[in-house]
DNA sequence: TTGCTCCTCACGTCACGTGAGGTGGC
DNA sequence: TTGCTCCTCACGTCACGTGAGGTGGC
């Protein structure tokens, strides 16, 4: 009942279908049934593992590291989120940096 | 005399061999001579012009940006830079919301 | 029948990374 | 001669983008 079609869990999470399709290829996550068109369907379950590879993403993890996340246990996963947090905030000192130094080249 | 092999190019500014072959591929710069080795030689300009082109890509700028850049006009160049500039404020804010989400997972 | 949507490949893209195979006396 | 460094390809990587060709009655 909560299926939902591949193109309704796209536009329901931001996500093209290739991306899906790439998530699927890494063994990340699959479709759990197909309806009488044959069209692909993904479950409650599937939909939050799209969900939450998209968010890694969002947070900077490779594909790989994300496989390795979800298999992980709660400490492991709290340590790599810490290094990831500490790499984001790296990241956005470089970017202001960027931002001034283009503000002289202005 | 201000002639550089690459390896000393590539250690001046912090770039791999391979990023400037990429750059030669794509015709944003080329190597002035070689020494009685074959060793590949940039002068000064050539070195600038790799300097800038790294400085570029550090503010997100694509190969293909980059190129239109070099032969843009002040003005053009100046519209580019401060579309940029506004593009990397917007992922500055991206990866704070990142920073904070990560905190809250924590 | 014509459209339209979805499916499954599979090549293309971007900016290099990473060897492979060859040259030459630093 | 053995090493070492540099050269020039050229395939590999990453996460999809972008068609191509085929199916089916939404």
């Amino acid at each position: 009942m909560n299926e939902l079609t591949l193109k309704e869990v796209c536009g329901k999470y931001g996500v093209s279908r290739r991306a899906v399709q790439g998530y699927e290829q890494a063994k990340l996550v699959s479709f759990t049934g197909r309806n009488k068109y044959g069209y692909l369907l993904y479950n409650q379950e599937a939909q939050e593992r799209i969900c939450m590879i998209k968010r890694y993403q969002e947070f900077g993890f490779t594909i790989n590291e994300i496989r390795f996340l979800i298999d992980s246990e709660p400490e492991e996963k709290r340590k790599m989120l810490v290094k990831q947090r500490d790499k984001l905030k790296e990241e956005i000192i470089r970017l202001e940096q960027a931002v001034s130094m283009i503000g002289e080249m202005i």
